[in-house]
DNA sequence: TTTTTTGTTATATTGTGTATATAACAAATT
DNA sequence: AATTTGTTATATACACAATATAACAAAAAA
């Protein structure tokens, strides 16, 4: 996996993790159904703590993106069983509005934002061939 | 002004007030050139302390969205003031990604996320009356 | 079946950020 | 002249982030 961590982010580090898992997925680096590391040797790889990698696998199972098999580890949920729930709708409505909002309110069109979305759609779903 | 903090949210109150304050402004409930309540006002109002809406307030500046005048007030930026610089603009894009990994990685599609983007503008836009 | 690896749990410490409280100051406003 | 304003300073309490160490029991590998 290539995964950076900056130290000195305003971003904690195990969000940052999570983030850089989501999109490793997205961009398919990481297939369904694949074990993530252990959270010891990640830890190690990335030169932090053993907990904070262990507290983004926790993140990532209460985001519905993963599932923890106790003393095995993170298995990447299957996109069979990607259904989007109504629960899971309104997180992401959730998360969208504020970014829109802000954007709004510093003169971006709702084109502007648009294409914005599409770009990093597209960004992220350029390695995945989702039609292969 | 209708801002409703909730003490317990996992959000901190300086953010939830942050945002609530953006999106008064997306609506139209608050104009360009407006100056928003005092410190003091506000934060007598919504029951928080002094500093937590301050902080809120820088935060709004340091976002482009206001402007301090020392001593007297922080006033919301006209709309002419509202160019999008490069900065801006990767700031914008920046908060966009993951949200839009996460809903990627949940199984959303583009078309899905696209619909539910444009139903947070419309919603936001509903009371603004651009042409008019 | 040993050995190793695994996530889990527990305790403790350090540092940072959030939020509050109180107070005083000087400039802006009334 | 009096009040209101943002600013600055200090202090406290609390929660969260991150680390460190250790031990446990189950899963996986040898």
């Amino acid at each position: 996996m290539f995964i950076q961590i900056e130290p000195n982010s305003d971003i904690s580090i195990y969000e940052q993790l999570t983030r850089q898992i989501i999109e490793g997925i997205a961009k398919g680096d990481m297939q369904p159904g694949e074990i993530l590391p252990s959270v010891r040797n990640l830890a190690a790889d990335l030169g932090v703590n053993m907990h904070t990698v262990n507290k983004s696998y926790h993140e990532l199972e209460r985001k519905g993106i993963v599932v923890i098999r106790p003393k095995s580890g993170a298995v990447i949920r299957p996109k069979e069983e990607r259904v989007l729930n109504a629960e899971q709708l309104e997180a992401i409505e959730r998360n969208i509005k504020p970014v829109v909002a802000e954007g709004m309110v510093l003169g971006a069109t709702e084109d502007q934002i648009e294409s914005m979305m599409k770009k990093v759609f597209a960004d992220l779903q350029l390695t995945t061939c989702e039609g292969l």
